[in-house]
DNA sequence: TCCCTATAGGTAGGGTCCCTACGTATTGGA
DNA sequence: TCCAATACGTAGGGACCCTACCTATAGGGA
């Protein structure tokens, strides 16, 4: 996984972890390596400061509290995060189509 | 399209459109659009510094010409740009499955 | 007992890279 | 005569992810 290839595209996935329900930062981080298979192991240092910037754009809402002597901070979808969610899904889809249709190499979807 | 989501995918789709044959920077901006149904409409600020990027890694190589008054710059693969080529196609089947796989909301590919 | 790992959170600084905004020049059509 | 299209370019900025580092607790192994 190249680095730079991410960007623009953390904030849906961080959304589409806390989807089925709330989680904490250091949970999503873990969700989000093994939906992948272990493809997409995040820093801790990119994870946290998206979900900060999530939280300030309304996307989450987070709330404090102490679990086995560690204090968690606790992420669940607003609203308007599950509109995004919604929009960053869409927006994927398309990005996805125009990239593989420039990209050429073969149809797409992939055969496999 | 945002505009951020383009990041680190720029350099694949430049070399993609040189593939079938060598092409001035101004042609390899209107294949793009065209490839794309208009979606991926570059600003110039965007590609003529990526296709000096590319050439200062050795992926293309450019030469002058005048064409009609106009003076162009013609960029061919290398053969390390070719094989760069693939790897860049590699990369984002690999990428797009990760991310389709961890946004979820719908099988992938996508049915249409 | 001591240390290391996993868990859980955080910030500062840097680098990449694409975009905005601008500039130059020629050709050709309105 | 003027504007759009063609064709090239750069400077500066902003967004964003990563590296590197820090604090703290729980628990297992030496």
């Amino acid at each position: 996984m190249r680095a730079e290839a991410l960007k623009g595209h953390l904030d849906g996935l961080l959304l589409a972890t806390l989807e089925d329900g709330p989680q904490h930062g250091y949970a999503v981080k873990e969700a989000l390596r093994d939906t992948t298979g272990g493809r997409l192991d995040l820093p801790t240092g990119t994870v946290y400061p998206a979900l900060h910037r999530l939280e300030r754009a309304g996307l989450i809402k987070g709330s404090w509290s102490v679990v086995g002597g560690r204090r968690r901070r606790t992420y669940e979808l607003t609203e308007q995060g599950r509109r995004s969610l919604a929009g960053a899904r869409d927006h994927w889809q398309e990005f996805a189509a125009v990239i593989s249709a420039a990209l050429g190499g073969g149809p797409w979807p992939a055969t496999n």
